[in-house]
RNA sequence: GGGAGUUUAGCUCAGUUGGUUUAGAGCAUCUGCCUUACAAGCAGAGGGUCCGCGGUUCGAGCCCGCGAACUCCCA
């Protein structure tokens, strides 16, 4: 068969990944061998496949593909997010475009959309992630508002409520004016923004001028219940106590003093507004300070709370201006009042939503939420278990961030003002008291209990309105893929859990990392994973996010389709250890074609010979060749490559094992491209139109075959194309299972170096000399390890073009002279010498080993090191010195020659 | 404002309790090659004040202190 010029990876890419998945390999069931789980982090369903997910996956997919071929039972669940947030905005807006508001449709009504739309998108991602050729076990996709995790979400929110872990609270929280929810601390951005100072002065009651604050905020004035000063500024000490007139709608208010206001900013007078501001809301509850709310939830002013006051007609004029419009016009009505002071610049900070940019309001405003602490302390392993290494982070820097949030942690708010997401499970009664069960009926019963009004046939119950926060599903992921929650104790979570390993970006740690550990060891008692790959952020070359206004996010599907799948893989993984921001460059994917190109090469090269063999009985068989006497230069070059693969096999494996996955890559990438084909391959390369031995093709077909089997967890198609071009097979890379390798053999290694650094000195001589490629050199070799030369020695000619090689033992006139360690070499060329060349070359040499001696001298001669150093340091040193000394004599001896 | 991390060749990164030849790799660069697997290639080469300053030590890229720049997280 005629095999193309170049690789052509598409056909070759769907091919195989329907015969894994006809032959089922990707799927798992339990059995006796030992279980290797990864659970993929489910992307939400508004998703499409970026350079995070492709980054995300492509290690699942080495790590599961690595553990699946040393005989580990390798299950990795895939599984989509419902994203309450997200996916809301996208199914509101798509509702827009249809000319529907989200305020004209029962709930039933929404989620009938937002079902559809989810059926529709949600599945795209991972159908993308087949063509990077992730090995995932597909009958086991899960979604987190699948009916049974749906009823478990439920189930946890019930338990949780009824140990006590759960409360609802009127709190302050980050409110979203435009999807009107609260956000965690989590999801708002911080941005720097452009602002103004603003100095309001507040009258003392009876006109004399009072106080002056300076607030970036006057719109929120009118929530305004005290003026706090530092009990230590020597300014203000007189007026503490004392009240003063807010402008406009002229309520009394005190002067307080609290230590927290600090004297150098703005007029050291701070304006206390407790319903509008985190801080305001912490010192208005240590002063007893009443909250006076004057936005709504949209942020537009709300006169609701001020109509006790009467009050004016201006105040009232205010009602329904936007909180931005709002601040215009209430500071045009105080400069007329003349209460504006001055106005200053300002560089200040607001919070942003993280899903729809709108400027973050502090609200109060009644939610649900779990009490951190308190499950901390019912569950300590999360944090000792990550400290003490039970939980192993990769990379281990990961931890201080770990143990800085849980040592600081917050309780979590978990309701959010949606439809989409797991409706929170309490009913509320007409009388306001609520009753949290899992079914309606089950809060019935509880009503008809406690509550001597409540009549089970005629009262009616409401159920709350909102949805939980997704991440208080995303938590169970690793237990309820299983059915670990829905069904505790099964033979699947059993068997499954704790999962293996889980990759995730350093990004969410809190967010889901912590909190899946939270969740694992209060449901399972145990850990849900032992070992967590962080994953750095995608940036472009120049270091930027990848984002979608910048428009740097490149088209993954594109580039699959341009380079194939395993080249972008090969140049997702080439440079990005674990933890690492990843600075994608589409350089680094040509560089993965090329090495599928590479390969496609010798592939044709080794294919060439398989017409063309030879027996020659005169040679040991190839089989039998451990006995280094035997060695000649066909089965030289195959036990050296015999160890080196050894060598690298068990440095590709130790790799893996630390999850140092781009250097496991690059070991195989130079083994394949530098070790088998630059050097054995053309060490074992028979003349123009000669035949190859027969166990030297042999051999080489099972070299080839076991370097794609190194690769394949890394590259799979290629591999498996190749795996099966090399010969008929009747199994498949894809399952074959690792051998054990041999620990490799040094010496023939240290031959194996010897030959390489020689042919490499004696080519660049032959550079250096401008010997033509075509023309044959004479070499004269001076050395003690005659017994090493001759089993090299015609690998050797035969690499730099030698017509003759001779042992000698005195320099050679007319020839360039090569030094070697104590080996000299004599190189008999056809034109005359270049002499200055090589007189340059070796000075430079001289100097450098002069250099180096006097620094090693230094050491030998400092009494303190010869005291103190180890013997075998000190040894050392002695060879380095004996060593210098004895190339500077042999090059001083050839400069004498010149 | 608080915390963490990073800084090694033009670029991206290794460098494992301080000593293994006055620092390694890949990519890029330069030179020579259309050598019969591969020009998406072959052969060879050049390239570094290990961010700066100070300290500990017989010995520092590695440990300690101060400083600089960048990044991330939290407020």
């Amino acid at each position: 068969m005629e095999l193309s010029k170049n690789f052509e990876p598409q056909a070759i890419d769907n091919k195989w990944y329907k015969h894994w998945m006809d032959k089922g390999y990707f799927n798992s069931t339990p059995d006796g061998r030992e279980a290797y789980t990864i659970v993929m982090p489910p992307p939400n369903v508004t998703g499409v496949l970026h350079m995070g997910h492709a980054l995300n996956n492509t290690i699942q997919d080495i790590l599961i593909r690595h553990a699946r071929m040393q005989g580990k039972n390798a299950c990795w669940v895939p599984g989509t997010d419902h994203a309450s947030i997200a996916t809301e905005a996208k199914v509101v807006a798509m509702l827009r475009e249809r000319g529907i508001t989200k305020s004209s449709l029962t709930r039933d009504e929404f989620l009938a959309y937002a079902w559809e739309w989810k059926e529709k998108y949600g599945g795209i991602i991972l159908q993308q992630l087949k063509k990077l050729g992730c090995s995932l076990d597909w009958n086991r996709t899960s979604f987190t508002m699948d009916k049974d995790y749906y009823a478990s979400v439920i189930k946890v929110f019930v338990d949780l409520y009824e140990k006590g872990l759960i409360y609802r609270g009127k709190r302050m929280v980050n409110w979203d004016p435009v999807s009107l929810t609260a956000l965690s601390d989590e999801e708002v951005i911080f941005k720097d923004v452009d602002s103004k100072l603003y100095f309001v002065h507040y009258k003392l009651e009876n006109g004399d001028p009072g106080i002056t604050v300076a607030t970036t905020r006057p719109e929120t004035i009118l929530g305004d219940v005290a003026i706090c000063v530092n009990p230590a500024d020597e300014r203000y000490s007189s007026l503490i106590g004392k009240e003063v007139i807010v402008p406009i709608i002229n309520r009394r208010i005190p002067i307080i003093a609290d230590e927290y206001v600090s004297a150098d900013f703005g007029t050291g007078a701070l304006k206390i507004t407790p319903a509008h501001d985190k801080n305001d809301n912490m010192l208005g509850l240590k002063h007893n300070l009443k909250a006076i709310d004057t936005l709504d939830v949209t942020g537009k002013f709300t006169a609701e709370e001020l109509l006790e006051e009467n009050p004016s007609e201006l105040v009232l004029s205010y009602v329904g201006t936007d909180r931005f419009a709002l601040r215009k016009k209430i500071v045009q009505d105080m400069e007329e009042l003349g209460q504006i002071i001055r106005i200053e610049d300002y560089k200040g900070q607001v919070g942003t939503s993280e899903r729809t940019g709108a400027v973050i309001e502090s609200k109060l405003s009644m939610q649900w939420f779990i009490d951190m602490k308190k499950f901390l302390e019912k569950n300590p392993q999360s944090l000792s278990a990550v400290m003490d290494d039970t939980i192993e982070f990769h990379p281990a820097k990961a931890k201080n961030t770990y143990s800085h949030w849980l040592n600081n942690i917050k309780d979590w708010c978990i309701s959010r003002q949606l439809w989409w997401g797991q409706r929170i499970p309490a009913w509320y009664d007409e009388e306001g008291n609520y009753y949290v069960a899992a079914t309606e009926a089950e809060a019935r019963q509880q009503a008809a209990a406690k509550s001597p009004t409540f009549n089970l046939e005629h009262s009616t119950l409401s159920q709350d309105e909102d949805v939980l926060d997704t991440w208080f599903s995303s938590w169970l992921w690793p237990m309820e893929v299983f059915k670990g929650i829905s069904n505790p104790g099964n033979e699947e979570v059993k068997y499954y859990y704790p999962s293996t390993t889980l990759v995730t970006g350093q990004d969410i740690i809190f967010f889901w990392v912590a909190r899946m550990i939270m969740a694992g060891y209060e449901y399972e008692q145990e850990y849900p994973f032992k070992d967590v790959y962080f994953t750095g952020m995608v940036r472009d070359k120049q270091g930027r996010k990848m984002s979608k206004q910048l428009g740097n996010s490149p088209d993954l599907l594109g580039l699959i389709d341009q380079y194939g799948a395993d080249a972008v893989r090969f140049g997702i993984m080439i440079a990005s250890p674990a933890g690492n921001d990843l600075l994608f460059d589409e350089s680094s994917l040509e560089q993965g074609r090329n090495f599928n190109n590479k390969l496609w090469n010798a592939l044709k090269l080794v294919k060439m010979w398989e017409g063309k063999q030879t027996t020659d009985d005169r040679r040991p068989t190839t089989e039998s060749i451990a006995d280094n006497s035997h060695l000649t230069t066909h089965n030289f070059a195959i036990s050296w490559f015999e160890n080196r693969l050894a060598e690298v096999c068990t440095e590709v494996d130790t790799l893996m094992k630390q999850f140092r996955l781009s250097e496991a890559l690059k070991s195989v990438y130079s083994l394949i491209w530098t070790d088998f084909c630059s050097w054995y391959l053309e060490w074992v390369k028979p003349g123009f139109e000669q035949p190859i031995d027969a166990g030297v093709y042999k051999k080489t077909i099972g070299f080839f075959s076991e370097l794609m089997q190194l690769l394949h967890p890394f590259m799979p198609f290629v591999s498996e194309e190749l795996y099966h071009q090399l010969e008929e097979r009747t199994d498949d890379l894809c399952v074959k299972q690792m051998r054990s390798y041999p620990s490799p053999d040094t010496p023939i290694l240290q031959h194996g170096d010897l030959l390489k650094d020689t042919i490499t000195a004696i080519r660049d001589v032959r550079n250096k000399q401008q010997v033509k490629p075509k023309e044959t050199i004479v070499l004269h070799i001076q050395s003690e390890n005659k017994h090493v030369y001759a089993i090299i020695e015609s690998l050797l000619a035969k690499q730099v073009n030698a017509s003759a090689v001779h042992d000698i033992f005195e320099p050679v006139e007319g020839t360039v002279t090569l030094v070697l360690g104590k080996d000299k070499f004599y190189i008999q060329t056809p034109q005359p010498l270049n002499t200055t060349g090589q007189k340059e070359g070796l000075l430079k040499e001289l100097d450098h080993l002069k250099g180096f001696l006097a620094s090693v001298e230094k050491k030998l001669g400092n009494e303190k090191f010869v005291q103190n150093a180890r013997p075998d340091v000190l040894a050392l040193e002695q060879k380095k010195k004996s060593d210098a000394e004895s190339k500077i004599k042999v090059i001083e001896e050839s400069l004498a020659g010149l």
